[in-house]
DNA sequence: TCAATATATGAATAACTGTTCATATATTAG
DNA sequence: CTAATATATGAACAGTTATTCATATATTGA
């Protein structure tokens, strides 16, 4: 493998990009935030928590599905501090950690070219 | 499982939440979308074409790994629009799809209050 | 056309992940 | 304290995915 007839510029870029790379635990950090946004059944829940805060017991009735997997799936969200959870009582009452995240959200569906 | 005691606020924001569930294949593609950037072998190519496009001559010695790794890791991300790719010459120069790519990199650390 | 180079890709394997089922924990009402 | 309710969790299975290896395709120069 040799270099390409944009050599210099590629290779300021790379060169760059090698100085500015994030460190391995950056890096794994910021992935693990994007994987616990990946499930669509974690999506629903995350798009579902856009209207208010929720115990489990709404969660399952807005997005469908068994309450063990829908408390999987925050545990998972929890854990990535994507949601933040707050006993209620008997219940666990949920709610988006932060205005991050559906800011997210909102970017995601501009890049897509659908309207949530 | 029975209602809160927070039912009214609960119920209406899971009402909501219902009404405005976007349809299965948005949530699918958005969840594509960040599946696609929730793995460090591709989220370091991001990181790397934030310094400007690249070929994969480059972009392998911006990130390591194997030409065929990242080669895979490329069809992904071009397959999920968010990188480009175009030929020049004997190579293929990639670059990021557009500007929503950093901003949502640019959340995702924010979020995690690491500087990038 | 032939050799060299850059990139892509199919198959195989190993690691990871979401769901289900059964059960555990925690809180409240009586 | 006991029963009922809300939520959490461990184990197991099925489906998914990242990497590696070998090889294929495409472009260029001679």
């Amino acid at each position: 493998m040799k270099a390409c007839n944009h050599e210099e510029e590629h290779a300021r870029a790379a060169e760059q990009a090698v100085r500015n790379m994030p460190d391995e635990e950056s890096i794994a950090r910021v992935a693990a935030s994007f994987k616990a946004i990946s499930e669509p059944s974690r999506l629903k829940i995350l798009f579902a928590l856009r209207h208010g805060e929720m115990c489990v017991y709404h969660i399952v009735e807005a997005v469908g599905g068994t309450q063990s997997a829908v408390s999987h799936q925050l545990r998972l969200l929890k854990a990535a501090g994507i949601v933040k959870a707050r006993r209620d009582g008997q219940n666990i009452a949920y709610s988006l950690a932060d205005g991050h995240v559906v800011a997210v959200l909102e970017l995601a569906c501009a890049h897509l070219h659908c309207k949530i």
